[in-house]
DNA sequence: CTATGTGCAAAGTTTTTGCAGCGTG
DNA sequence: CACGCTGCAAAAACTTTGCACATAG
């Protein structure tokens, strides 16, 4: 259940990264469905190991949109998002800008900007002590082992 | 299913509203388990539909932990949150540093920051032209309507 | 060959809803 | 006493898993 020692490279995976690099912050049953399109027996449970693996590899990453569904993003370098509260939209912004940031969003993306959030995410003190030897991946994050 | 013309102070929306000032960051079924050990009577389903009506008024906000389950604030004001990957809690953070942010978080907080992220949240311009009329509540957001 | 990956289907977790009766203002 | 609230139970939305078979390296 820990990720494998050596991931292969299968059909089902390629086509996921594919997927993923072609549209903008698809959800996973985004992925199914437009993978479906070129290998029809991919199963949903399919997607979400191959994300979980590649979340874990390092090779894409997670986010959650307004609602709190899990999106996921090839980008791998730091970068900010806006998020529609009516359809789940997610959208890249750019943050580099003279002007007062919400407005420029609203100009450069059509957004209209109700609010934002900045969160750090890392573990807390008392989860910490026994270091488990994980260090890629940021926002949304990991698989949740059981929800509690 | 609209908000409510007027909001009535229930006992259960009393109870829910001190649990959630006491409690840091609950999420629902924790507000659940706490509002039952002084009310037993109440349901799953009252917790969710108060925190639906408390947010729409702006008296709470919804926020989302590094697994994408949902969380209440109290708090109104904008501040920022860390995550913590491996149990989900998230805490306040303040942002008022002469040092590197993240460095002075894991100061303060003794958290082990694994990254961060910057989201704005609004309507895209697809689903804008018909401004809703909503205005209050910011994070992550209003009920889904149906999750697409 | 063998460890990793897969389809399928069932189960899990969190959130939403319908309904009939209750209670606040 | 009307409209908003509630408990209860069923359903929905998204994600995870067990298992037996398939396949990449």
């Amino acid at each position: 259940m820990a990720e494998p020692a050596q991931m292969r490279m299968t059909p089902s995976r390629r086509a996921i990264l594919t997927e993923l690099a072609r549209a903008c912050h698809p959800t996973a049953d985004e992925i199914y469905r437009r993978v479906r399109r070129r290998l029809p027996r991919v199963s949903l449970g399919t997607v979400y190991r191959n994300l979980e693996v590649l979340q874990t590899s390092g090779l894409i990453r997670t986010l959650l949109d307004a609602r709190g569904q899990r999106r996921y993003d090839a980008r791998l370098d730091d970068h900010c998002h806006v998020r529609c509260e009516e359809c789940g939209r997610v959208d890249d912004v750019r943050v580099l800008s003279e002007r007062p940031l919400e407005e420029s969003i609203e100009d450069d993306h059509g957004y209209e900007i109700r609010g934002h959030q900045l969160s750090f995410v890392g573990v807390c003190p008392e989860c910490a002590p026994d270091a488990k030897g994980r260090d890629s991946s940021i926002d949304a994050g990991r698989p949740r082992p059981q929800r509690r």
